[in-house]
DNA sequence: CCCGAAGGTGAGCAAGCGCTTAGGTCTGCG
DNA sequence: CGCAGACCTAAGCGCTTGCTCACCTTCGGG
């Protein structure tokens, strides 16, 4: 039996891919510490003392603070991305699949909003090639949303003047949920998935019924 | 003639409302550091330099770095707030009043991007006093977009299941463009704004026509 | 029984931080 | 002219920061 592989890609537990133990804890440590006070306000006193560990401790898993946040970033946008594409590459119809991946990426980000914060919103704190790396995997994850709607458009489901303006305000949108999400409100995170799937449909949906074969140019 | 009272309110030059010029070019200074690095990132020194100035000189006019940054989130919050309510208080039906609201709003964000992303991205920093009178300004903000929305909903015009949950996503799009806008990017602020309102006038309009006076409950 | 690697600690260094203070230089006015 | 007040600077204080280093403990294997 070897229950640490099995939950190795954390798809089980969410830092179940960061293996020695003492340095989990510290990075768990590290994400609550960002989330909380920001990346820059954080001390690497205050991250090894919330593991339980004296300062130097760090020092032993992470050369510096600036890679512990790498390491976070990274994990944390590879598993956003890895939503997205489920949802984009499953079958269906455009709606069915945009509703999927709103759904699914609004309700991570809502689930896991003490990573999400840190992730989405502490980019500028990293150094300029770990910076690059993760803005690839950004570049991935609009790519992916924008062949939906390219899709939705294309079948006639969709009606979007605008695709590229379009895919950033989604994604805009659903990213956002990490800021104003708080675990002690009144909605759980499925029920923002939920909603915030229908106001982006909506967006998005033709008015007219979405006939499966119609090569029209209808003009509005 | 007093050209300087003119724009006393901040009307037209941006940061007229701060008196003391000296004291207006450290806010302006202060504001483009806090934006590109940060406000816990941004030294004292930094923002006097920028300005031309001494690291002392900060402290002439300053109280602390904190008070510099509550200047900066007031006045943009009374500007945001003022920009919502002038397109909620004008007259016509409730689409043209929230399409002018996010155009409005929006615009604002895009253009003076740097300034918004300080004042809405930056709360956590502020001292709990300070944080306080900001979370109450935007209450009423939220507050004023959910009327133009429940004024739509009363009239028939508008279809929204979740006022609430709806204010909140129409404010979290508008406030996230101040996040990713770039002003060397393809899109003007008022191209922003357009798409914008079109975008959130689809997530709310009724699917039939907007009759001012049907009080029917037909679903489709 | 010893050993060396792995993982941890206490003490502390150099640098940078927010902020202060003593003192200088203008300027308007009696 | 003299001088008060507004404005600004050079120097630096006390403290915290990210990070280091010499040393300690634990433990499986020859």
């Amino acid at each position: 039996m070897r229950t640490a592989e099995r939950t190795a890609d954390g798809e089980g537990m969410p830092w179940g891919e960061v293996t020695p133990e003492a340095a989990r804890r510290l990075l768990v440590a590290a994400v609550e510490a960002f989330a909380e006070r920001g990346y820059h306000a954080t001390t690497t006193r205050d991250i090894a003392s919330r593991a339980g560990m004296s300062p130097a401790a760090l020092y032993i898993h992470y050369k510096t603070k600036e890679e512990l946040l790498h390491r976070i970033s990274r994990i944390g946008h590879d598993k956003a991305l890895k939503i997205l594409t489920a949802a984009a590459d499953r079958e269906g119809t455009a709606a069915e699949r945009l509703t999927d991946a709103v759904r699914s990426f609004v309700g991570w980000h809502a689930a896991r909003h003490t990573t999400a914060r840190v992730v989405q919103y502490e980019l500028d704190a990293l150094a300029d090639e770990h910076r690059a790396e993760i803005v690839e995997l950004r570049r991935r994850s609009d790519a992916t949303v924008r062949r939906i709607l390219q899709d939705g458009v294309r079948d006639g489901e969709f009606d979007v003047p605008d695709v590229p303006g379009t895919t950033l305000a989604v994604l805009s949108l659903c990213i956002d949920v990490a800021r104003w999400f708080n675990a002690q409100g009144r909605r759980t995170p499925g029920e923002v998935g939920t909603l915030y799937a229908d106001l982006v449909l909506r967006m998005v949906v033709a008015r007219e019924g979405p006939p499966p074969s119609a090569g029209s140019e209808g003009q509005k």
